[in-house]
DNA sequence: ATATAATATATAAGTTGGTTGTATATTGCA
DNA sequence: TGCAATATACAACCAACTTATATATTATAT
């Protein structure tokens, strides 16, 4: 399990671009799917998912679709083309910093000091 | 720039990280790595690194030595033993961490709804 | 002369993005 | 009968940052 400091602030990216890969999912779904990619390294818990499914809805990156299955209600999250817009970005931004990790972790010794 | 909330749980990862390749550093310098090493992508405040490198100083990770260049005080931190164990660590999470991510990034639209 | 940028460290106050705990409700399995 | 899985929601709390501020020297530009 990585720990949560460190996936902390990207968490909304990750579920931007699985709603963008995927489809309309709802919130237990989009747990679960993120659990498989990453073979259950990365755990979201809904005190975390929810509210940033609640505020990108207000904020015109998503709409809602209710459903009923077996009784269970299922709330179904799809991207706007606002949205599209935002993970295009955030993507983006994901790739820069993962692209600045890897310098950092590849560094290899320095010779500055040799 | 990649925005803070993005970087934020991984500074102290970066940090150790730095001075294990690089040897002792001061405070200033390493922020100047940081720089260089991710080409202005990524920037460290100072607020955040002085508490980080007090706090891996207090924990036992590192030790400081103070030095005198041209009437400005440097002090030098450096990896203890212990701090070269907790470090291997946080780079074992770090890479973990960017594996993750990039399976999530190199999703493709899924089949899986085809 | 004078101001600004770069060098160098430090800390207090505030924000935010999460965690943890709790509540509710159905289905399926042991 | 009870536990695990499915499904959503929110309030209380906390840690890790940002922002602002303070201090002090050296180098460069006007």
């Amino acid at each position: 399990m990585i720990p949560t400091d460190l996936i902390k602030g990207s968490i909304k990216t990750i579920v931007l671009k699985l709603l963008k890969e995927e489809g309309p999912m709802h919130g237990y779904a989009i747990t679960r799917k993120v659990e498989e990619l990453t073979e259950g390294k990365i755990k979201l818990t809904y005190g975390a998912l929810y509210p940033i499914l609640h505020k990108l809805e207000k904020d015109g990156s998503l709409v809602t679709a209710s459903e009923n299955f077996n009784n269970r209600i299922r709330i179904y999250y799809a991207l706007t083309p606002k949205g599209h817009t935002v993970v295009a970005d955030k993507i983006k931004e994901l790739n820069e910093f993962i692209e600045s990790l890897q310098r950092i972790v590849d560094t290899k010794p320095g010779l500055s000091h040799a």
